[in-house]
DNA sequence: CTGTTAGCGCGTTCAA
DNA sequence: TTGAACGCGCTAACAG
């Protein structure tokens, strides 16, 4: 059988209650005692039992992290700096920081937020773009809302803020503790119009899963570059965010238009799978076609040629998040930071053909 | 305050024990009854308390997935099937799956295990490659032998098999339900003799870092190759397992041996950095020398030119592993399968230059 | 500084 | 088919 605390207590010759107080260090305990009880529970093999603590103390040390697709980088790194900032916490209780692969299922996403709430978490971390179905949208700004009631500590990251329909009090900022967002909309403007400055006119453009924030935004910079500098939108595909679909986009994008210049994409995976197509097409990158991606991921700078990239800053932003999850770090003014992309221009993208 | 069974049982007009019955589904409830439990629990958006739950029932639905390095798609792509088959689990408890990411750090490691250990998690599932030191070994193992006692389902997914002293009685396969063991050494063996038909006699070795069970395979399965054709081992280094590593590990394979004609790497990702390195020296990839990878991550074929590598079905074995972990999928006779690479041959390698 | 006393919310006997 | 009672293992008051 495993032990339990009295078993520990009865070894030790103290009370559970003394037991407890040097596990958790939250009491002054006598030296000697304390290391007695130390000795019992090694020699007991003694663990926790987290369960029975969580249901006592009404909190557990379950931290969740929802991520669209785990086998992405974009989502790994993210989750991977998050969980170093958590698991690290030294001396004070142990959280288990956990990710939780939604597959970028709406269904998927609430059934984690509904495991989380049960296991009555001390926060979640929502990563990476969300969906823009009003209902859906709906259902997850009610169950933040209702772990956010029980204590959990909600962080966006990567994602636009939640609109909370203010029908109680003037509470402030909703269920979420802290907003981090990304400039996709400026990082994609800046983007566009450094193509634009190369003198590329017919940009074809390989956008995300439709109904995604991350998607529209991307979408939105690329048109705002173009509108401000009088040149026509051109031909426009959605698909998913692998490599298969920006190769199949972009030969959907030559047939609809013979003379692309430059090929702007909705992540750097989907740049890589356009620039494959442009390849077996015996088109030159960026000779013939330039192609710009977005996030930079490690690997962007290994491909031949080295991708055009707004470069966004991952690893700092989940570990940011992480911090504040723990509430290891202030939270910004309104709850709200805006995290920026920085344009990487490299060898994939150049002067356009004449 | 948060709704607890009582009140649902409260509005329902039945018993505690009742509601419980209908959740759980374990025992028969009256249409009626149930019908008028279900829209209680509905109005009082009652969510049932996990750490009580466990506590009381003595097991958790909390399913671990020990990962290296969540960045890496390796890593991620095994994780994310073995959750979607752990997940999904209709009519049933549902599980929480959740992956945690060790850094390859093996005290992360420990008190990742203890942590689940602690939440009496119902099954865990370690994957990619194990670290050889003795003394780690000896205590992951005895970590892992106290929590199947516990009645924590133990599986292995790409690593091989424990070594279990067998003190006790002979309960047969030690403490892990199951192990899902990649044959490294005879994918990278095969891979060396692909090279040696095309003619190179001198070839180095990019190995993954040291003391782990990946690296030592790979680099035997390579050996082994060298040796039965009779052909001297060429320079070897170790690195991490990123592209940085596998960069500046070329240049010193070619500080050490001029008239290299081709290079192993450990995995894809480190073949990437040596490509890179390869261009900066100004040698042609395959034409002066030829790269190999291992893994075939989904990047590789986009590689220029596409990696030769060894393709590891990591998508299929971690799904395996994850029905493993539910009981969903009987398990392999002696509790051990080998899983094998097939090698890919792609445009990285070519005939050795004379 | 330490022991005693109550529950935390639920699953599971036992009866009915 | 349902209800009553007990206890899972621990933490948090309150004494001492």
């Amino acid at each position: 059988m495993t032990a339990t605390l009295a078993d520990v207590a009865a070894r030790a010759q103290v009370s559970p209650a003394t037991v407890s107080r040097v596990l958790n260090g939250n009491y002054p305990v006598a030296a000697a005692t304390r290391e007695r009880v130390l000795r019992a529970v090694d020699e007991l093999d003694y663990v926790l039992n987290g369960p029975a603590s969580s249901l006592a103390a009404a909190t557990s040390d379950l931290v969740g992290i929802l991520v669209n697709d785990i086998a992405d980088p974009f989502f790994g790194i993210m989750a991977g700096a998050a969980q170093s900032e958590i698991g690290g916490e030294r001396g004070a209780r142990e959280k288990l920081a956990v990710v939780c692969n939604t597959g970028g299922s709406p269904e998927r996403e609430l059934t984690y937020l509904t495991l989380l709430q049960r296991q009555r978490a001390a926060a979640v971390i929502l990563t990476g773009g969300a969906l823009e179905d009003p209902e859906h949208a709906a259902a997850v700004a009610a169950k933040l809302g209702r772990l956010a009631e029980a204590g959990t500590r909600v962080v966006l990251c990567g994602r636009p803020p939640v609109s909370w329909s203010v029908e109680g009090s003037g509470s402030g900022g909703g269920p979420v503790a802290a907003t981090l967002t990304f400039d996709n909309r400026g990082g994609s403007q800046r983007l566009t119009e450094h193509l634009l400055a190369l003198g590329h006119r017919r940009i074809g453009y390989i956008a995300g899963p439709e109904e995604r924030t991350t998607t529209r935004h991307r979408l939105e910079g690329h048109r705002a570059a173009l509108a401000t500098a009088g040149v026509a939108p051109g031909p426009v595909v959605h698909g998913s965010y692998d490599r298969r679909s920006g190769y199949d986009a972009t030969l959907e994008l030559l047939r609809r238009d013979q003379e692309l210049t430059a090929v702007v994409a909705a992540n750097d995976t989907v740049a890589l799978g356009a620039c494959a197509a442009l390849r077996d097409r015996g088109l030159a990158v960026p000779g013939d076609v330039s192609v710009a991606g977005f996030d930079d991921l490690p690997f962007s700078m290994d491909a031949v040629p080295a991708l055009t990239t707004v470069r966004l800053p991952l690893y700092e932003a989940g570990a940011r998040a992480g911090r504040l999850a723990m509430g290891k770090e202030p939270v910004p003014p309104g709850g709200i930071a805006t995290v920026h992309g920085e344009l990487m221009v490299r060898g994939s993208t150049g002067r356009a053909r004449a």
